[in-house]
DNA sequence: CAGTATCCGTTACGATACTG
DNA sequence: CAGTATCGTAACGGATACTG
């Protein structure tokens, strides 16, 4: 392993730079989570614009339709009036939600150390 | 749990939430990696650059530079010529080590997975 | 209630050229 | 070799108003 070798684990295209794709996306996590803290691994728009604190109309549905387009989730429209439009987890969503509770339970269990890194926002370097 | 009833999880400033911005920032979960990568958890500047192909010089210093602000890892500067700087994980950094290792360990052992989310770049919406 | 469309600011990121 | 400075772009993401 000389300094000359590089041992690239981040080829461009490699397994786990496309992980964190998953995260890239701000809201698409906590989506998954939110979605998998239901009893039935779904819920209706509303209640998940209210999971979300600081999530706006626009993202939300922008989020779940690339959701959607990438097979996380399917979108299931009952045409009552008022409708109501309900999302559920797909086999592949509910397989990517194993990362997303890694990351979730790790934050719980470290939340001390999270406190040491960037204390307040806004610190950056004036 | 009835749908009025917010069970956030993701209040603004939970900890997963904090967990997340440190994956927000596209190059530091592979600094991270790829220190912890090498024996001693400690590289100089070039052979960064050439483990994480892509990055651009300027990312790569701006990406240390806030790691190194927020504590995550050390600069040593050896003030030879030409400069020779090493970078060293902190304790600090070594913890959050590991759930970028744990997200990079799902992501090989699911690449089937991640082969099924987004086959290929470019195919949002046209 | 759910969704769309538009406007707009901020920031992340990359390419390039230059200094010590 | 390491770092700075500058420029430009693209995407993220928020606010608001409007439709069914």
């Amino acid at each position: 392993m000389q300094p000359g070798t590089p041992d690239d684990d981040w080829r461009e295209d490699c397994a786990p730079r496309r992980v964190l794709e998953l995260f890239a996306t701000k809201w698409t996590s906590m989506v998954l989570h939110t979605l998998h803290a239901r009893h039935d691994g779904a819920a209706r728009t509303g209640v998940l614009q209210r999971s979300l604190p600081g999530i706006s109309k626009k993202m939300l549905t922008q989020t779940l339709r690339d959701m959607e387009g990438s097979g996380l989730l399917d979108r299931l429209v009952r045409s009552t009036m008022p409708p109501a439009v309900e999302y559920r987890l797909t086999e592949l969503g509910r397989r990517f939600v194993e990362p997303v509770e890694l990351l979730y339970g790790w934050g719980r269990d470290n939340a001390d150390a999270l406190d040491q890194l960037v204390p307040r926002p806004g610190s950056r370097r004036t």
